[in-house]
DNA sequence: TACTCGTGGGC
DNA sequence: TGCCCAAGAGT
C-alpha cells in the first residue's frame, strides 16, 4: 500500500493538469472552498472541458459564495444553461445561501459538508480533503475503475462498491489525503482511462493486479444497462412583434425551473399529447430535433402557433437575442431550428 | 435499492 | 450511427 501511494503522489507532482479551480502540488497555498466547491458541483458527471467555461463565468461574475447567495436564481439558472442535471443549479444556490449565512465560511469537516444541498458523500468527502486537508476517501467513477483494476475486482458494479470503498481507505495515505484524491482521478482520466488504458504510461503497472491478469480493459465490470424508450413531444412557437413566448418549467423534474418553450407535458414516461397547456392555434411544423436524454430519447416536434384564448403566463421574449435566454440545450436546439 | 436527472465527445 | 461514458445527488 505504501508504494502505491508514494508512486502516485509523486507521479501527481509531476503530471498533474492544470486545471482553473486546482491549486498545483508542492504549492502552500490552500484552495478557495468557494471554487473547489463550486468545481466539484460542475464535475459531477461532467467532462472537465465542459466545464471550464462555465466555471470562468460563474468566478468572473460570482467571485465569491456570498456574491452567489445574492444573486437573482433566474440569472443562475441561466448561467447554468446548457450545463445540464439543472437540480444542481437550483442545489448551488440554496447551498450558497446557507453558507452566506454561516458568515461565508464552508463546513471544514466532511460530516458537515455532507449536510449541504447538492453535497453528497463523493463532494464533501473532495471538498475535505482537497480545500482542508482533511484525510477523506473521495470514490467517484475514476476511483472506481482504478481501484477496480489495481486489486483485480471482478464483481461488478453496482455491487463491487462496498469493496471499492473499502479498498480506496486502505490505499488512502494520512497526509496530502486531497492530492492523492486528485491524482487518482488525473490517472484515470489520462492513463486508467475506460477504454484501452495506457498501462505503460502507469506509475502502478507493476502492482496492478488486473494488469498482470490481462484483464486490465474488462473493468470495472457493470450491470447491464435498460434499454432508452423512445418518445415524442411537441413544442410551440408563438411570435409577436419580434418576440417569442417562453414560459418558465415547474421547478422540480425535468429541466426543471429553466426558461423554456411552451410544449404538450412530453416527460420520460410519456409521450406528449400534441396539445398545449393554453389554447393555441396551430400552425405550419418548423420541423424537429432528436434529443437523447440519459434514459429516454425525445424527438421534439416544433409547430409555429398563435394564441387563441387568454395571455399564458410567460414573458415575451425578443427573438434577436434568443441566444441570451438561458434555454436548456433541448429548447436552444428546438428554438434553432424554428429559425432555421 | 433503483430510478430520475443533461449534455457533449469518442469511437 | 448508436452506445458508452463523465469529479453524483436526491428520492
Amino acid at each position: 500500500m505504501a508504494d502505491v501511494r508514494e508512486r502516485l503522489l509523486a507521479w501527481y507532482d509531476e503530471h498533474a493538469r492544470v486545471l482553473p479551480w486546482r491549486v498545483p502540488p508542492n504549492n502552500r497555498a490552500t484552495p478557495d472552498p468557494y471554487r473547489v466547491w463550486l468545481s466539484e458541483v460542475m464535475l459531477q458527471q461532467t467532462t472537465v472541458a465542459a466545464v471550464k467555461d462555465y466555471f470562468a463565468r460563474f468566478t468572473e461574475r460570482w467571485p465569491t459564495v456570498a456574491e452567489l447567495a445574492a444573486a437573482e436564481e433566474a440569472d443562475v439558472l441561466s448561467a447554468w444553461a446548457g450545463l445540464g442535471y439543472y437540480a444542481r443549479a437550483r442545489n448551488l444556490i440554496a447551498c450558497a445561501r446557507v453558507v452566506a449565512d454561516r458568515g461565508g465560511l464552508f463546513p471544514d469537516s466532511e460530516e458537515d459538508l455532507r449536510e449541504l444541498p447538492g453535497v453528497g458523500a463523493y463532494t464533501s468527502a473532495a471538498i475535505a480533503a482537497i480545500a482542508f486537508d482533511r484525510r477523506a476517501v473521495v470514490v467517484d467513477a475514476n476511483v472506481e475503475r482504478v481501484i477496480s483494476r489495481l486489486f483485480a475486482i471482478t464483481e461488478p458494479l453496482p455491487t463491487s462498491r462496498p469493496a471499492i470503498r473499502e479498498a480506496a481507505d486502505r490505499v488512502t495515505p494520512e497526509r496530502r489525503a486531497g492530492d492523492f484524491a486528485q491524482a487518482m482521478m488525473d490517472l484515470g482520466a489520462t492513463i486508467c482511462t475506460s477504454r484501452e488504458p495506457r498501462c505503460l504510461l502507469c506509475p502502478l503497472s507493476d502492482v496492478c493486479e488486473a494488469r498482470a491478469m490481462g484483464i486490465a480493459g474488462d473493468l470495472p465490470r457493470k450491470i447491464a444497462k435498460k434499454a432508452r424508450p423512445a418518445r415524442t413531444g411537441t413544442a410551440f412557437w408563438i411570435e409577436r412583434d419580434s418576440h417569442v413566448l417562453l414560459v418558465q418549467r415547474p421547478g422540480k423534474g425535468m429541466l426543471g425551473g429553466m426558461r423554456a418553450l411552451p410544449d404538450d407535458g412530453w416527460n420520460a414516461r410519456a409521450d406528449g399529447n400534441g396539445k398545449a397547456e393554453f389554447a393555441v392555434r396551430q400552425g405550419d411544423p418548423l420541423g424537429a430535433v432528436t434529443h437523447g436524454f440519459t434514459h429516454f430519447t425525445l424527438t421534439l416536434s416544433v409547430l409555429r402557433a398563435e394564441l387563441a384564448g387568454s395571455e399564458p403566463e410567460g414573458e415575451w421574449w425578443p427573438i434577436s437575442q434568443i441566444g441570451e435566454a438561458g434555454l436548456p440545450t433541448l429548447f436552444a436546439r428546438a428554438a434553432q431550428t424554428a429559425l432555421a
